[in-house]
DNA sequence: CTTTCTTTGTGAAATGAATCACAATGTGAA
DNA sequence: TTCACATTGTGATTCATTTCACAAAGAAAG
């Protein structure tokens, strides 16, 4: 009956706990977000019709995005970016700002790990990317996926995993293996220096501080929507009657 | 200078705008949070191996889903389930008290509309699930993709989206087709009954209240590991010094 | 030049979610 | 049977995020 943890002997009651991905922010990082809606506004932003006018208000911001005007404002100050109360903000300017706080100055490279179903469609959909965060580096077990290139994408046995990481720098991991083998690729691509994770297997990863991890749970996103499908206000609850 | 939206002639100032998915909950509905937390315990303890104990505690499932002890007793409250204080909560009962609770009766349909990279990967993932919600129906503009049956599911043409949404009762909708068809698939869909949208596609749909969305923002949850594998508290920051 | 707009930037307030903390519970050991 | 103790359930509290609301700014019209 004893418990697993026995009321960690000196330590107050409850765990410290993980919130998000991470431990607490340092000062002066924004929050999980903040980033988020700083990249959508980003991207937005970028695929304007090329006639369209060179600043953009923020409620017209907050309708692209589906955010509201005041959020967008914070969301910009945040950054320190600033506008005109007459012209609103320009556009140019403003995705030259919301870059210099996402990217990093040098570019960053991602690693993929799992080229199956599910990695050779991110291959693919990630090959045509800019280049301040590509994926340089894939990585499988299956001999029959090795050594080949991929949409641009070179893949390497998972041998040579620590070697390869190492050499370029690479900072982000996308988990794209079977649930069973998600937390320990993942730990080696920690060793091997990896800090970033972006996992899409269905298991939680575990992994200390230090390292952040953003959980891409698709099957709780469908189970998820299947339910306010039904809760929706007026929804008749697709239930027998 | 007159803005797009000419402040509402007579309504408050700033929009009531939208929060998540849809407008307000209804009262006795759960929050998005709430859903998402319980869909990944359910996962957790079905996942189990075959020898573990019948029983668990609010600190080990808190462990194996990484969130908190009191966090999971919440949620468990909020679902009305109770444990007992010597041996935590049936596993078999939990199970079954979040099945309650997430899935209709009935069981569920969902549509999946644009069979491509990600699509296929998709169905293939959906084909080994419950039959509480599953994919039933896909869609595809392209011929060659139309009349055939994919990982079980067949593929109709999309002209024939609203007769077979309509005569399946389907209600939840997978959007991955491109960018620039997103935003009609999803009101063609929503037009034949479907309430809940998981998009895949890089731009935020506009649907009416009524219409829950759940944004899969690929891209932006890219960057946002990338900008926090930088800003890790300790990290020197993947920039030239 | 002055008036009339609309918008920005931002403290203050409101809302929402997570955490704390502890009385109540009931089990197993003595 | 009684004691000791770890855990549950939950009100109260803290913390985070969003929204409100308004002073300040500046363009356009008269
Ligand atoms: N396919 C989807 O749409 C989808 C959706 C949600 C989640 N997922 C999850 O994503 C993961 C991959 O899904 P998938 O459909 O691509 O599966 P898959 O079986 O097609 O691909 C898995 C790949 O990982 C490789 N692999 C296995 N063990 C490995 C290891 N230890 N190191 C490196 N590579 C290894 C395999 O050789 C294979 O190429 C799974 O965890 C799955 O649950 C997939
Ligand atoms: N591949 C990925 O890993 C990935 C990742 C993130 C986001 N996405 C997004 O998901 C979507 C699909 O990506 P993909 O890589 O599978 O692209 P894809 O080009 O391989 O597939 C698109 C499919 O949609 C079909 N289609 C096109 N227009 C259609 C319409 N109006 N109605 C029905 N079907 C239509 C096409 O015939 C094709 O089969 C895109 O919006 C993409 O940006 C993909």
């Amino acid at each position: 009956m004893k418990p697993k943890q026995p009321t960690d002997l000196m330590a107050p009651p409850e765990r410290p706990a993980p919130v998000a991905g991470a431990a607490g922010r340092a000062p002066g990082v924004l929050s999980e977000k903040h980033v988020a809606r700083l990249s959508v506004y980003r991207r937005l932003l970028q695929d304007r019709p090329a006639g369209a006018p060179p600043e953009i208000y923020s409620h017209d911001l907050a309708a692209l995005s589906r955010s509201t005007a005041a959020q967008v404002r914070r969301d910009l100050m945040t950054i320190g970016f600033t506008g005109s109360p007459a012209r609103g903000y320009r556009i140019d300017q403003l995705i030259e700002a919301i870059g210099r706080t996402l990217d990093a100055p040098a570019g960053q490279g991602a690693a993929l790990c799992g080229v199956g179903n599910l990695g050779r469609a991110l291959l693919d959909y990630f090959t045509i990317w800019r280049p301040q965060l590509r994926i340089v580096a894939a990585f499988d077990t299956d001999t029959a996926k090795t050594g080949r290139v991929i949409h641009r994408c070179r893949v390497y046995p998972l041998a040579e995993l620590e070697a390869v990481v190492r050499a370029q720098g690479i900072s982000v991991g996308v988990i794209t293996v079977p649930a069973a083998s998600a937390q320990r690729v993942a730990e080696m691509m920690l060793a091997a220096g990896v800090r970033g994770f972006l996992n899409f297997a269905p298991t939680p990863l575990h992994l200390p501080d230090g390292a952040y991890v953003e959980e891409m749970d698709i099957t709780t996103s469908m189970e998820t929507v299947a339910y306010f499908a039904r809760h929706l206000p007026g929804a008749a609850a697709t239930e027998k009657p």
